[in-house]
DNA sequence: ATCAATCTTGACGTTTACGTCAATGTAACT
DNA sequence: AGTTACATTGACGTAAACGTCAAGATTGAT
Protein backbone atom coordinates (compact mmCIF):
# COMPACT_ATOMS: atom_id res chain seq x y z
CA UNK A 1 0.00 0.00 0.00
CA UNK A 2 2.49 2.03 0.96
CA UNK A 3 4.24 1.22 -2.12
CA UNK A 4 1.84 1.33 -4.33
CA UNK A 5 0.01 4.59 -3.48
CA UNK A 6 2.96 6.62 -1.35
CA UNK A 7 5.50 7.18 -3.14
CA UNK A 8 5.62 10.98 -4.32
CA UNK A 9 6.19 10.92 -8.28
CA UNK A 10 4.12 8.81 -10.74
CA UNK A 11 6.91 8.28 -13.13
CA UNK A 12 10.71 7.55 -11.90
CA UNK A 13 14.65 7.08 -13.29
CA UNK A 14 16.32 3.46 -13.57
CA UNK A 15 18.05 4.59 -10.64
CA UNK A 16 15.30 5.77 -8.47
CA UNK A 17 13.57 2.72 -8.87
CA UNK A 18 16.50 0.65 -7.72
CA UNK A 19 17.41 2.73 -4.66
CA UNK A 20 13.51 2.16 -3.70
CA UNK A 21 13.87 -1.10 -3.80
CA UNK A 22 17.65 -1.99 -3.16
CA UNK A 23 18.47 -3.65 -6.71
CA UNK A 24 20.87 -3.01 -9.42
CA UNK A 25 19.91 -1.39 -12.85
CA UNK A 26 21.50 -4.80 -14.46
CA UNK A 27 18.80 -6.60 -12.27
CA UNK A 28 16.11 -4.19 -14.03
CA UNK A 29 16.96 -4.50 -17.40
CA UNK A 30 17.02 -8.75 -17.23
CA UNK A 31 14.08 -8.44 -15.69
CA UNK A 32 12.96 -6.32 -18.87
CA UNK A 33 14.91 -8.47 -20.91
CA UNK A 34 12.55 -11.34 -19.70
CA UNK A 35 9.29 -9.09 -20.13
CA UNK A 36 8.18 -8.67 -16.75
CA UNK A 37 9.08 -5.41 -16.78
CA UNK A 38 8.38 -3.16 -19.89
CA UNK A 39 9.33 0.73 -19.22
CA UNK A 40 8.47 3.72 -21.73
CA UNK A 41 11.62 4.96 -23.74
CA UNK A 42 12.43 8.91 -23.60
CA UNK A 43 15.11 8.80 -26.03
CA UNK A 44 16.96 5.95 -24.29
CA UNK A 45 16.56 6.30 -21.12
CA UNK A 46 13.86 3.93 -19.14
CA UNK A 47 10.85 5.69 -17.99
CA UNK A 48 8.93 3.76 -15.06
CA UNK A 49 5.60 4.06 -14.22
CA UNK A 50 3.68 3.13 -11.09
CA UNK A 51 2.34 -0.07 -12.54
CA UNK A 52 6.16 -0.74 -13.76
CA UNK A 53 6.59 0.29 -9.43
CA UNK A 54 4.01 -2.07 -8.13
CA UNK A 55 4.83 -4.99 -10.71
CA UNK A 56 8.33 -4.91 -9.39
CA UNK A 57 7.17 -4.87 -6.14
CA UNK A 58 5.32 -8.28 -7.20
CA UNK A 59 8.62 -9.76 -8.55
CA UNK A 60 10.54 -9.24 -5.22
CA UNK A 61 7.91 -10.49 -3.42
CA UNK A 62 7.75 -13.55 -5.40
CA UNK A 63 11.61 -14.00 -5.09
CA UNK A 64 10.90 -13.90 -1.68
CA UNK A 65 8.94 -17.06 -1.47
CA UNK A 66 11.57 -18.75 -4.05
CA UNK A 67 9.77 -18.60 -7.38
CA UNK A 68 11.05 -18.44 -10.48
CA UNK A 69 11.09 -15.70 -12.55
CA UNK A 70 8.87 -17.74 -15.06
CA UNK A 71 6.67 -18.82 -12.32
CA UNK A 72 6.63 -15.01 -11.43
CA UNK A 73 5.97 -13.84 -14.95
CA UNK A 74 2.64 -16.45 -14.96
CA UNK A 75 1.42 -14.59 -12.21
CA UNK A 76 2.39 -10.97 -13.39
CA UNK A 77 0.22 -11.92 -16.47
CA UNK A 78 -2.87 -13.28 -13.94
CA UNK A 79 -2.94 -9.49 -12.96
CA UNK A 80 -2.64 -8.10 -16.03
CA UNK A 81 -5.19 -9.73 -18.35
CA UNK A 82 -8.45 -7.84 -16.65
CA UNK A 83 -8.92 -7.37 -21.17
CA UNK A 84 -9.88 -10.01 -23.54
CA UNK A 85 -12.86 -11.55 -24.36
CA UNK A 86 -14.68 -13.97 -22.25
CA UNK A 87 -13.25 -17.40 -22.84
CA UNK A 88 -10.22 -15.94 -22.36
CA UNK A 89 -11.58 -14.07 -18.65
CA UNK A 90 -12.67 -17.70 -17.76
CA UNK A 91 -9.29 -18.78 -18.83
CA UNK A 92 -7.55 -16.69 -16.69
CA UNK A 93 -9.54 -17.31 -13.24
CA UNK A 94 -8.73 -20.91 -13.71
CA UNK A 95 -5.02 -20.15 -14.14
CA UNK A 96 -5.86 -18.09 -10.97
CA UNK A 97 -7.09 -20.73 -9.18
CA UNK A 98 -4.36 -22.62 -9.79
CA UNK A 99 -1.77 -19.79 -8.85
CA UNK A 100 -3.84 -18.89 -5.41
CA UNK A 101 -3.69 -23.30 -4.54
CA UNK A 102 -0.05 -23.01 -5.26
CA UNK A 103 0.13 -19.86 -2.83
CA UNK A 104 -2.31 -21.80 -0.08
CA UNK A 105 -0.30 -25.12 -0.08
CA UNK A 106 3.11 -22.73 0.52
CA UNK A 107 1.24 -20.75 3.55
CA UNK A 108 0.32 -24.53 5.02
CA UNK A 109 3.92 -25.54 4.28
CA UNK A 110 5.39 -22.81 5.80
CA UNK A 111 2.48 -22.86 8.90
CA UNK A 112 4.44 -26.64 9.75
CA UNK A 113 7.46 -25.21 9.51
CA UNK A 114 6.86 -22.70 12.53
CA UNK A 115 5.42 -25.01 14.45
CA UNK A 116 8.14 -27.55 14.15
CA UNK A 117 10.31 -24.70 14.30
CA UNK A 118 8.90 -23.36 17.13
CA UNK A 119 8.73 -26.93 19.36
CA UNK A 120 12.43 -27.18 18.25
CA UNK A 121 12.66 -23.59 20.18
CA UNK A 122 10.72 -24.63 23.21
CA UNK A 123 13.21 -28.38 23.76
CA UNK A 124 16.12 -25.56 23.77
CA UNK A 125 14.75 -23.64 26.72
CA UNK A 126 13.83 -26.69 28.41
CA UNK A 127 17.34 -27.96 28.24
CA UNK A 128 18.31 -24.02 29.03
CA UNK A 129 15.96 -23.83 32.45
CA UNK A 130 17.52 -27.80 33.02
CA UNK A 131 20.92 -26.52 32.96
CA UNK A 132 20.17 -23.76 34.88
CA UNK A 133 19.27 -25.38 37.69
CA UNK A 134 21.45 -28.08 37.67
CA UNK A 135 23.97 -25.45 38.29
CA UNK A 136 22.09 -24.00 40.91
CA UNK A 137 21.33 -27.19 42.13
CA UNK A 138 25.35 -27.83 41.83
CA UNK A 139 25.95 -24.34 43.77
CA UNK B 1 4.55 -36.94 10.80
CA UNK B 2 4.26 -39.37 8.91
CA UNK B 3 7.75 -38.85 7.04
CA UNK B 4 9.28 -39.11 10.28
CA UNK B 5 7.74 -41.76 11.95
CA UNK B 6 5.80 -43.89 9.76
CA UNK B 7 7.86 -44.92 7.14
CA UNK B 8 8.74 -48.11 8.21
CA UNK B 9 12.19 -48.97 8.17
CA UNK B 10 15.31 -47.06 10.32
CA UNK B 11 17.63 -47.25 8.09
CA UNK B 12 17.15 -46.25 3.85
CA UNK B 13 19.71 -46.76 0.64
CA UNK B 14 20.24 -43.87 -1.88
CA UNK B 15 17.67 -45.01 -3.78
CA UNK B 16 15.08 -45.64 -1.09
CA UNK B 17 15.29 -42.04 0.15
CA UNK B 18 15.73 -40.87 -3.30
CA UNK B 19 12.41 -42.34 -4.15
CA UNK B 20 10.34 -41.14 -0.80
CA UNK B 21 11.62 -37.62 -1.66
CA UNK B 22 12.01 -37.41 -5.86
CA UNK B 23 15.29 -36.41 -5.50
CA UNK B 24 18.28 -38.03 -7.26
CA UNK B 25 21.52 -39.58 -5.68
CA UNK B 26 23.36 -36.63 -7.68
CA UNK B 27 21.30 -34.26 -4.85
CA UNK B 28 21.97 -36.58 -1.83
CA UNK B 29 25.32 -36.68 -2.50
CA UNK B 30 25.39 -32.77 -3.79
CA UNK B 31 23.78 -32.18 -0.09
CA UNK B 32 26.29 -34.53 1.47
CA UNK B 33 29.32 -32.56 -0.24
CA UNK B 34 27.91 -29.20 1.54
CA UNK B 35 27.46 -30.68 4.73
CA UNK B 36 23.74 -31.05 5.22
CA UNK B 37 23.87 -34.72 5.21
CA UNK B 38 26.27 -36.93 6.71
CA UNK B 39 24.94 -40.71 6.07
CA UNK B 40 27.44 -43.53 7.32
CA UNK B 41 29.04 -45.99 5.25
CA UNK B 42 29.09 -49.69 4.97
CA UNK B 43 31.71 -50.12 2.57
CA UNK B 44 31.49 -47.26 -0.04
CA UNK B 45 27.26 -47.47 0.14
CA UNK B 46 26.03 -45.01 1.76
CA UNK B 47 23.71 -45.79 5.04
CA UNK B 48 21.07 -43.14 5.87
CA UNK B 49 19.46 -43.02 9.54
CA UNK B 50 15.64 -41.56 10.55
CA UNK B 51 17.69 -38.38 11.52
CA UNK B 52 19.28 -38.54 7.54
CA UNK B 53 15.68 -38.77 6.49
CA UNK B 54 14.34 -36.12 8.85
CA UNK B 55 16.85 -33.69 7.98
CA UNK B 56 16.28 -34.20 3.98
CA UNK B 57 12.88 -33.38 4.92
CA UNK B 58 13.81 -29.70 6.18
CA UNK B 59 16.00 -29.06 3.33
CA UNK B 60 13.38 -29.61 1.07
CA UNK B 61 10.87 -27.97 2.77
CA UNK B 62 13.81 -25.26 2.90
CA UNK B 63 14.15 -25.11 -0.36
CA UNK B 64 10.28 -24.52 -0.92
CA UNK B 65 10.48 -21.30 0.80
CA UNK B 66 13.78 -19.83 -1.40
CA UNK B 67 16.05 -20.52 0.90
CA UNK B 68 19.62 -21.04 0.12
CA UNK B 69 21.85 -24.40 1.23
CA UNK B 70 23.79 -22.15 2.78
CA UNK B 71 20.83 -21.16 5.02
CA UNK B 72 19.59 -24.26 5.19
CA UNK B 73 21.85 -25.60 6.67
CA UNK B 74 22.18 -22.83 9.69
CA UNK B 75 18.75 -24.00 10.52
CA UNK B 76 19.58 -27.95 10.38
CA UNK B 77 22.24 -26.56 13.08
CA UNK B 78 19.73 -25.24 15.14
CA UNK B 79 18.01 -28.31 15.12
CA UNK B 80 21.70 -30.09 16.05
CA UNK B 81 22.89 -28.25 18.66
CA UNK B 82 20.99 -29.61 21.71
CA UNK B 83 23.91 -30.67 23.38
CA UNK B 84 26.35 -27.99 24.51
CA UNK B 85 27.31 -25.79 27.24
CA UNK B 86 24.90 -23.21 28.56
CA UNK B 87 26.51 -20.37 26.94
CA UNK B 88 26.77 -22.26 23.71
CA UNK B 89 22.82 -23.64 24.34
CA UNK B 90 22.22 -19.34 25.11
CA UNK B 91 23.99 -18.48 21.65
CA UNK B 92 21.95 -20.74 19.83
CA UNK B 93 18.68 -20.12 21.56
CA UNK B 94 19.07 -16.57 20.00
CA UNK B 95 20.14 -17.46 16.83
CA UNK B 96 16.83 -19.68 16.92
CA UNK B 97 14.55 -16.58 17.64
CA UNK B 98 16.18 -14.66 15.00
CA UNK B 99 15.32 -17.33 12.60
CA UNK B 100 12.39 -17.76 13.43
CA UNK B 101 11.16 -14.19 12.88
CA UNK B 102 12.05 -14.79 9.58
CA UNK B 103 9.98 -17.30 9.23
CA UNK B 104 7.46 -14.79 10.83
CA UNK B 105 8.20 -12.31 8.08
CA UNK B 106 8.01 -14.76 5.51
CA UNK B 107 4.33 -15.92 6.64
CA UNK B 108 3.23 -11.81 6.93
CA UNK B 109 4.81 -11.63 3.39
CA UNK B 110 2.90 -14.52 1.94
CA UNK B 111 -0.50 -13.73 3.87
CA UNK B 112 -0.03 -10.39 2.20
CA UNK B 113 0.35 -12.08 -1.11
CA UNK B 114 -2.57 -14.49 -0.71
CA UNK B 115 -5.03 -11.07 0.21
CA UNK B 116 -3.81 -9.02 -2.91
CA UNK B 117 -3.94 -12.06 -5.09
CA UNK B 118 -7.48 -12.94 -3.62
CA UNK B 119 -8.81 -9.49 -4.17
CA UNK B 120 -7.26 -9.36 -7.84
CA UNK B 121 -9.25 -12.87 -8.17
CA UNK B 122 -12.43 -11.13 -7.21
CA UNK B 123 -11.84 -8.59 -9.49
CA UNK B 124 -11.76 -11.35 -12.64
CA UNK B 125 -14.90 -12.58 -11.14
CA UNK B 126 -16.50 -9.39 -11.16
CA UNK B 127 -16.10 -8.67 -14.74
CA UNK B 128 -16.80 -12.46 -15.78
CA UNK B 129 -20.18 -11.62 -14.20
CA UNK B 130 -20.36 -8.43 -15.93
CA UNK B 131 -19.39 -9.60 -19.17
CA UNK B 132 -22.17 -12.56 -18.72
CA UNK B 133 -24.73 -10.26 -18.19
CA UNK B 134 -23.50 -7.71 -21.15
CA UNK B 135 -23.82 -10.76 -23.46
CA UNK B 136 -27.30 -11.97 -21.81
CA UNK B 137 -28.90 -8.40 -22.52
CA UNK B 138 -27.30 -7.75 -25.84
CA UNK B 139 -29.59 -11.25 -26.18
C1' DA C 1 32.01 24.16 -24.93
C1' DT C 2 33.60 20.84 -22.06
C1' DC C 3 33.76 17.81 -18.31
C1' DA C 4 31.81 14.63 -15.11
C1' DA C 5 27.97 11.88 -14.11
C1' DT C 6 24.65 8.79 -15.71
C1' DC C 7 22.55 6.20 -19.11
C1' DT C 8 22.74 2.82 -22.98
C1' DT C 9 23.84 -1.79 -25.20
C1' DG C 10 26.65 -5.77 -25.76
C1' DA C 11 29.47 -9.39 -24.10
C1' DC C 12 31.58 -12.27 -21.05
C1' DG C 13 32.11 -13.87 -16.03
C1' DT C 14 30.15 -15.95 -11.70
C1' DT C 15 27.46 -18.48 -8.27
C1' DT C 16 24.13 -21.91 -6.96
C1' DA C 17 22.31 -26.28 -7.45
C1' DC C 18 22.40 -29.66 -9.47
C1' DG C 19 22.66 -32.90 -14.48
C1' DT C 20 25.40 -35.92 -17.10
C1' DC C 21 28.75 -38.78 -18.47
C1' DA C 22 32.90 -42.02 -17.70
C1' DA C 23 35.53 -45.25 -15.31
C1' DT C 24 35.50 -48.30 -11.64
C1' DG C 25 33.82 -51.24 -7.78
C1' DT C 26 30.91 -54.58 -5.70
C1' DA C 27 26.88 -57.30 -4.55
C1' DA C 28 23.69 -60.69 -6.12
C1' DC C 29 21.90 -63.97 -9.19
C1' DT C 30 22.42 -67.89 -12.31
C1' DA D 1 32.73 -67.62 -12.97
C1' DG D 2 30.09 -64.48 -15.55
C1' DT D 3 26.73 -61.12 -16.12
C1' DT D 4 23.40 -57.85 -14.55
C1' DA D 5 22.36 -54.09 -11.58
C1' DC D 6 23.24 -50.50 -8.82
C1' DA D 7 26.79 -47.71 -6.12
C1' DT D 8 31.00 -44.55 -5.96
C1' DT D 9 34.11 -40.95 -7.23
C1' DG D 10 35.75 -37.51 -10.27
C1' DA D 11 35.13 -34.27 -13.88
C1' DC D 12 32.83 -31.49 -16.86
C1' DG D 13 28.32 -29.33 -18.40
C1' DT D 14 24.19 -26.39 -17.63
C1' DA D 15 20.24 -23.18 -16.46
C1' DA D 16 18.90 -19.28 -13.74
C1' DA D 17 19.84 -14.84 -12.16
C1' DC D 18 22.33 -11.72 -12.11
C1' DG D 19 27.62 -9.20 -11.73
C1' DT D 20 31.12 -6.88 -14.14
C1' DC D 21 33.49 -4.66 -17.42
C1' DA D 22 33.98 -2.04 -22.05
C1' DA D 23 32.67 1.39 -25.36
C1' DG D 24 29.61 4.93 -26.71
C1' DA D 25 25.73 8.32 -26.20
C1' DT D 26 23.46 12.08 -23.34
C1' DT D 27 22.71 15.45 -20.24
C1' DG D 28 23.40 18.83 -16.65
C1' DA D 29 26.63 21.86 -14.47
C1' DT D 30 30.47 25.01 -14.82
Amino acid sequence: MRDTIDCGATQFSIRELCDAFEVTPRTLRFYESQELLSPRREGARRVYSLRDRARLRLILRGKRFGFSLAEIRELLDLYDMGDGQLLQLEKTLTSAYEKRDQLEAKRRDLNAAIEDFDQQIRVIERMLAEKKSDFSTAV
